[in-house]
Parts: C-alpha cells; sequence; structure tokens
DNA sequence: CCTGTTGTACGAATATCTTCGTAAACAAAT
DNA sequence: ATTTGTTTACGAAGATATTCGTACAACAGG
C-alpha cells in the first residue's frame, strides 16, 4: 500500500527546503522561500500548516516555536514525480527524458564518467 | 522573450493527444482520454477551449467541427518542465536524475547504446 | 507589570482548475 | 417539416490551492 503523493508547486518548494535543510523553522523555510518569490510570513506557515494535516510534514510542536520535518522522502517523491513525467510529457521514453537532461544541463566530465559506469553497470545485470 | 509555458495535469494529457495525433477535433481527443479518465465530452470540449484561450491550442474553425492542435512545442514544453523538476525536486543535478531514470525503467540495450553514444558526443563537444 | 516582538490558530477572500448542465446552431435522416 | 444526433458556446457549481488579515498566546526587556 503506497501513499499518493501529490504535492502542489508550492508544497514542492517548501519540501525541497527541508530535504536540504532538515529539520526547521517556519521562519527558516520562509526567509529562504521569500529569495525566489513573493509571499507574507502567515502564508508560508498556513501551507505548512496544511501539508502537516495532509501528512507531507511532521512537526514538533512541544516548544513554542515548531519544529517541522518532512514526512516523504525525497527519493520516493522524485520517482514518483518522474514516472509520471516521463509517461505524460515524454510519452513513456525514459530514454528520451535522459537525452534531453543531458543536453541541456552540460554535465561535467566527472557527471558523465559517473552516468557511464552506472550504464555499465545496468548492461551487466541485464545479461 | 519566452513563453512562461505552465499547463496543468489535465491540459498536459490533451497536449500529449495532440503531440502523438496531431491536429484533431475535440471528439478524437475525448474518445482517446476517455480510455483512461471518466469525463464527460463538454468537460474536453471545455478544456480545450479554455487551452485555445491561453493559446497551448489553435484552432481552426472554418468548418462546423472545430479542428485544434497543438500550439506549443513538445520539446519546449519537455525542456520547461523538466528544468524546473530538476531544480526543485533534484536539487539543480540533472545527473541525479538521470541516473534515477536509468535505474527505475528498465531500458533495452539499444536504448543504452544510444545514451552512451550521446555521452561520448557531448564529451567531444566539451573539449 | 507593561510593551513590543515573535509565534500559532483560525477563518475568510481570492484565484485557479475541473466538471457538467443547458441552450443554440446545424446537418442528416425520416 | 420534424425529429434526432453532433457540435460549439456559455455559465455556473464544486473542488482545490493560495494568500493574508486578525486574534490571541508566549516571551523578553525595560
Amino acid at each position: 500500500m503506497n501513499k499518493h503523493i501529490k504535492p502542489t508547486e508550492s508544497e514542492l518548494e517548501i519540501l525541497g527546503i527541508l530535504w536540504e535543510r532538515g529539520a526547521s523553522t517556519v521562519r527558516e523555510v520562509h526567509e529562504i522561500l521569500e529569495q525566489s518569490k513573493e509571499a507574507g510570513y502567515t502564508t508560508t506557515l498556513k501551507l505548512m500548516q496544511i501539508m502537516h494535516e495532509k501528512g507531507l510534514l511532521k512537526r514538533d510542536a512541544s516548544a513554542k516555536t515548531h519544529i517541522y520535518e518532512a514526512n516523504v522522502s525525497r527519493e520516493k517523491t522524485q520517482q514518483q514525480l518522474l514516472n509520471k513525467m516521463i509517461d505524460t510529457v515524454y510519452n513513456g521514453s525514459a530514454t528520451q527524458l535522459v537525452m534531453q537532461a543531458l543536453g541541456h544541463h552540460r554535465s561535467s566530465r566527472k557527471e558523465l564518467d559517473q552516468i557511464r559506469q552506472y550504464l555499465n553497470e545496468m548492461e551487466k545485470k541485464q545479461q
């Protein structure tokens, strides 16, 4: 029984911040959010409260200032969104997505090597 | 000046169909949509009308039965969504996304070769 | 204490997306 | 001509997401 994680755009931004920082207060999240977005503090607060209700975040409310933390793993969320994207936007072809991702995000040589190695491992497993 | 394409979930499904089929009537789109989704005909119609207003679709209304066609390219839309995803969900690392995409979508040997070749070309260009 | 600051809770306004009922236009069939 | 079926147009209801004003509690410094 796998949860159907479906964060909205705004929720994803907040999750991203929490995945990076780990447990944080609303103010901390808000301050980072502000750098790329116009938003009032209570807006961020409300958003995070709703995310808590939905189960996307967990929180420690023992102190006055509550501490929030992501309650869904980055990996699982990534996989979920990735699959949907491959399906609807890339018509099922992961290869297509991979090449486009490589094409536009000039990767370093190190990264390319990393990927190449990954490819080799995959091929070994297949045989 | 680049348009900010931001189709919703439902709009993406319709775009996907139009990218596949090319110019189509509402009914044709609707029939495909129905296979994977519960929806009334007028719902699909309205959706496509709104997409037309937004500029996502263009249409030929010269005959009674209008013909709709995607007005945003698959490539540009893919790139846009991909970038956003890499940014918010993969924290900027395209490599990360690539490896996860490969890991879960067991690709054929042919596809792996294709990607490998692509990697080589990229590396050549970089030097 | 009082006062200003910082925090949460609540609820409502706004915006946006999704769905569909109903009407009107039109064409084909009877 | 009347009926039947297909289509678009319009508008409104329902669902969901986003934003923020206001109230109130906790706390720190004077």
